[in-house]
DNA sequence: TAATTAATTAGCATCTTACTAATGAAATTA
DNA sequence: TAATTTCATTAGTAAGATGCTAATTAATTA
């Protein structure tokens, strides 16, 4: 339950950056996060820290890891963006106006809210950017 | 256009409780307002100061009151607000649920986009808490 | 191994939010 | 009116989020 998490806007950013990256071969490294995130390397790593204490990532020889709750998060984190995204789009919304907003509600959102506003929407097989949306239980 | 103001969220509450209280017959006053935001009276100043400095609010003799600027700010934010939580209340989200998120982005939407869900709602008359809806231009 | 690149530490800075304690101003009431 | 009470304001402090630079240490790679 991300909204339990009580995580903070950048480091849900962080929680995405590691995610989205996961599907590479090599393992994210700081340097690689810091770009991604746009920040310098200190400051990506005092996020990595923090989302260490909670609980969402293993350092382990500089190599940036999920542990099973940080990568449950993600997951989670994806899902309710991606919902809510479609479900402001569907209304009308520029879509990248409604990526904007859904990036500062999908980590505060509880999941089980999300799911019926998924199956209200018919459950859509992807976002308004082609993105696929995959139910997690 | 609010989202061109940069509030922050206190500074959006604070934009609320000013604009909720304004049909009541005294104007409001730290005391009232520092309640209203169960903050104590100094935290309560610094808000009004900021409000103040990004053109929102004047503070006549202890009297807190809205420029032009900032009863426009505030109808708009009112709108934005209800109309994405009719949104999210409409798409099976608890009223309560859909209140508090909404909070988190109606003072970041551009106003021209809810004006369009609101559209596409069909224009309701009121949202999920029985308020009226009213369109401003 | 030497040179380069990456990670980390230390120190600092700004902004937001929020507090307490003290003081000054205004309003009420005795 | 004088005393009391309430309100507004100032000053000082604090924690947390975000972010930086400069210096050092560790790890790669050529």
């Amino acid at each position: 339950m991300i909204n339990k998490m009580e995580l903070t806007k950048k480091e849900r950013d962080t929680v995405i950056a590691v995610g989205d990256s996961g599907n590479n071969a090599f393992p994210l490294r700081l340097v690689d996060l810091s770009l991604l995130l746009k920040v310098k390397p200190p400051t990506a790593l005092n996020l990595v820290r923090r989302l260490s204490r909670k609980g969402c990532l293993k350092d382990e020889k500089g190599m940036i890891i999920f542990t099973d709750k940080g990568k449950k998060a993600y997951l989670e984190l994806v899902e309710n963006h991606r919902v809510m995204e479609t479900l402001m789009a569907s209304s009308g919304m520029d879509p990248d106006k409604a990526c904007i907003l859904s990036e500062n509600i999908d980590y505060l959102i509880d999941h089980n809210s999300v799911d019926r506003v998924f199956d209200k929407l018919g459950k859509p097989e992807s976002c308004p950017h082609g993105k696929k949306i995959e139910q997690i239980h």
